[in-house]
DNA sequence: TCTTGACTTTGAGCAAACTCTAAGTGATAA
DNA sequence: TTATCACTTAGAGTTTGCTCAAAGTCAAGA
């Protein structure tokens, strides 16, 4: 797979994915004999799994550490379960905020509602005379 | 309430409440007669439902909109309204794409687990040796 | 053969959200 | 009265995560 499909596959700009390859957050995709991107499954997991991990918010940083461990191989098994527990009880956190947030975002429409409800009756009753 | 007194409460920076205040994503605080900052009772409210709504990743841009539109009196209620149940379903969105990427966290640290507990037991048993 | 178009790299540029620096004021404690 | 300390402003600098530009390579079609 070339880059310009794969960048359609997931919705990820050509310069994004070289941007991840650069940095290290996918490891090096293969090529062909003249240079370029031929993205095997391997890779399109890769990006995929990226892509999941950053739309949650896990910093860039991190996943790069995680890609690093996995590419020593086996032996950093530990370490690589050790990063994702702590990933996601930051992220289990991160939620409970956003639900907490999304609790009093939802108040406040209420109270908005129960003020406003008459001025939009109002507002209809003027626009129907 | 002075501008270190406020910082400490709600844990941001003077710098951080300052830049907020300079930008608008809060209302002006009144000044005493040197031209230092007193933070009222409304003033800490509107900190503390702004510092509340960044931690769920509102944008700095929205927010402000929301403010500049709540200094504008009654007439935006409506607008105002609209901005926070816009916003609200932006955060549903958010929490679930979270919720899901917490799920997949899940499975490959269980995953790990199946795969490590060996590797972990060896090790303990060597510890012990 | 020439051109087109998709690719390559390196490095600069940009937006968001702070964070820091410099230079200055004003009240209070020694 | 002098020094200290918290405050003030304006504006520059930083970090994160892309995004763009320049200059070049390579393969395929007219």
């Amino acid at each position: 797979m070339r880059i310009a499909e794969v960048s359609e596959k997931y919705n990820l700009t050509q310069d994004t994915l070289r941007y991840y390859e650069r940095i290290g957050l996918i490891p090096p995709v293969s090529r062909n004999e003249s240079g370029i991107r031929d993205y095997n499954e391997s890779d399109c997991r890769w990006i995929e799994f990226i892509k999941c991990m950053r739309s949650a918010g896990l910093a860039i940083e991190v996943l790069i550490e995680y890609v690093d461990l996995f590419q020593q191989g086996e032996s950093t098994a530990l370490e690589r379960k050790a990063l994702l527990i702590d990933q996601r009880d930051q992220l289990i956190h991160r939620i409970k905020e956003m639900q907490e947030t999304l609790q009093r975002l939802n108040g406040k429409i209420e109270r908005y509602e129960r003020c406003i409800l008459p001025i939009e009756d109002e507002l209809k009753t003027i626009s129907v005379k």
